[in-house]
DNA sequence: TTGCATTTTGGTAAAAAATGGGTAATTATG
DNA sequence: CATAATTACCCATTTTTTACCAAAATGCAA
């Protein structure tokens, strides 16, 4: 029910492991043994996916070996999931530990604080600066399409 | 499952070795024999993919002999993977040993910092500051197709 | 063949890092 | 304002990593 949502606020102990809220560890609470995947986002966060999820997300090439000796493209590819994702687990205590390189990867310091974002699908979490830039982004494109929304409809349809 | 991903990194011992993590390890030990192939990449790094992964990836060629005789590309073909590929194995305590050829094509001194790289498909080696290259240029491709989306989406559905 | 020197391999001990748990401080709630 | 719940910080334990050493294997030359 509304699984995945809301924003929390909180901050990575000295061995960069966050300890997750409540409703989040019970969104998470069906993934058996706490397992979960661990993604690197190329606008520089850190995405949290139940495993069923991430393996729809990643479901298949039907001979990668053989693309793979071929294509440097592909293999480009493979590295881009392979590397920047991982298997995780969230302990008993709703922890959740995050490796030093994909901490970097997100600009996350060990000690500062982060923000733990719902995206209905799993979490993400994002350094609090990061995460201003990225919610102002998002509010201006909204703006601009609103903008063209309105405009659009002063030419296409005047006698509506 | 979700095997051979994850980035570590390690250190090459002055004779060449490396030492696998524990999760790189089971990855390795649930393939069907313990034998693996390294292989050169163009990219410069080292690829280890076990032994029937390797084989897949040779398999696409019907009679390599007759085309042998009559194509020049096929005979580099052939070179490219003869000549930069071989056996080696993980020894009982997960090291691996890399020849010095394979060490000086893929810019790894002994002694420094290398990084482990799943690929889904097995794993590539790489010395550290190629990595952070290869890494930059994979994420900046993914960026730059993200801001396509976005104005794309400016432009083509206004009443979405 | 034999002896010496060099490289390679496996093991071990010290160092470093990860893990788990407990407690104090802060925040939320009645 | 008092109580309860949550959070974050710290410390002890365990695991992993790394660097070093000894034994074995290999190659070379006398």
């Amino acid at each position: 029910m509304l699984a995945f949502c809301g924003q929390d606020k909180c901050s990575i102990d000295s061995s960069g492991r966050i300890k997750l809220s409540q409703r989040t560890m019970a969104d998470f609470a069906e993934q058996p043994e706490g397992h979960v995947v661990l993604r690197c986002l190329p606008e520089g966060a850190l995405a949290v996916y139940p495993e069923n999820i991430y393996l729809r997300m990643r479901q298949g090439e039907p001979d990668p070996a053989e693309k793979a000796a071929s294509s440097l493209l592909f293999r480009r590819t493979l590295r881009q999931f392979g590397a920047l994702s991982q298997p995780d687990e969230i302990s008993a205590q709703g922890r959740i530990t995050l490796p030093l390189a994909y901490r970097e990867h997100a600009g996350i310091k060990a000690g500062t604080e982060v923000v733990v974002v719902g995206v209905e699908i799993g979490l993400e979490i994002w350094s609090s600066e990061r995460w201003a830039e990225e919610l102002k982004r998002v509010n201006e494109h909204m703006l601009e399409k609103g903008e063209r929304e309105m405009a659009a409809d002063l030419v296409n349809r005047p006698n509506n």
